[in-house]
DNA sequence: GAGTCATTCGTTG
DNA sequence: CAACGAATGACTC
């Protein structure tokens, strides 16, 4: 173990992510936006790196079009089916790969200055 | 409906 | 300091 040292920017998507309620899921950019990026891919990246993992859910934060995105680095494969059993789980239904209730899609608060 | 293109940001060496 | 890559987004045909 170690304690990965991450920056700024990580811990704002991670605190940000942190603070969705379970059944709720949100979106890359708007993640993003909540955190004062304008960038959707800033926000996969971190994600993707996730030295907190599985203490970041990532899992709940999916593509603008409702699209599942990607999980664990990937963007399809047995990756994403991980990542849609741990969003029914948490009672986010999804249908054909896509979000069937978009109601549950949460804007972050945004994570100025606590 | 599908595919392609463009932009931005962060990371790392 | 510089270069590369990325889990997107949006547009157009």
């Amino acid at each position: 173990m170690s304690e990965p040292e991450v920056t700024a920017f990580q811990d704002r998507v991670y605190g940000a992510l942190s603070r969705i309620p379970r059944g709720c899921v949100t979106t890359y950019a708007r993640l993003g936006q909540s955190i004062g990026c304008n960038s959707a891919r800033a926000v996969g990246q971190a994600l993707r790196r996730n030295p907190f993992a599985p203490r970041v859910p990532c899992h709940r934060v999916i593509a603008a079009d409702l699209s599942l995105g990607g999980f664990s680095g990937q963007r399809e494969g047995a990756a994403l089916d991980r990542k849609l059993a741990l969003l029914v789980s948490e009672g986010v239904v999804f249908s054909e790969g896509r979000l069937v209730d978009p109601t549950r899609l949460i804007t972050p608060p945004v994570a100025r200055c606590r």
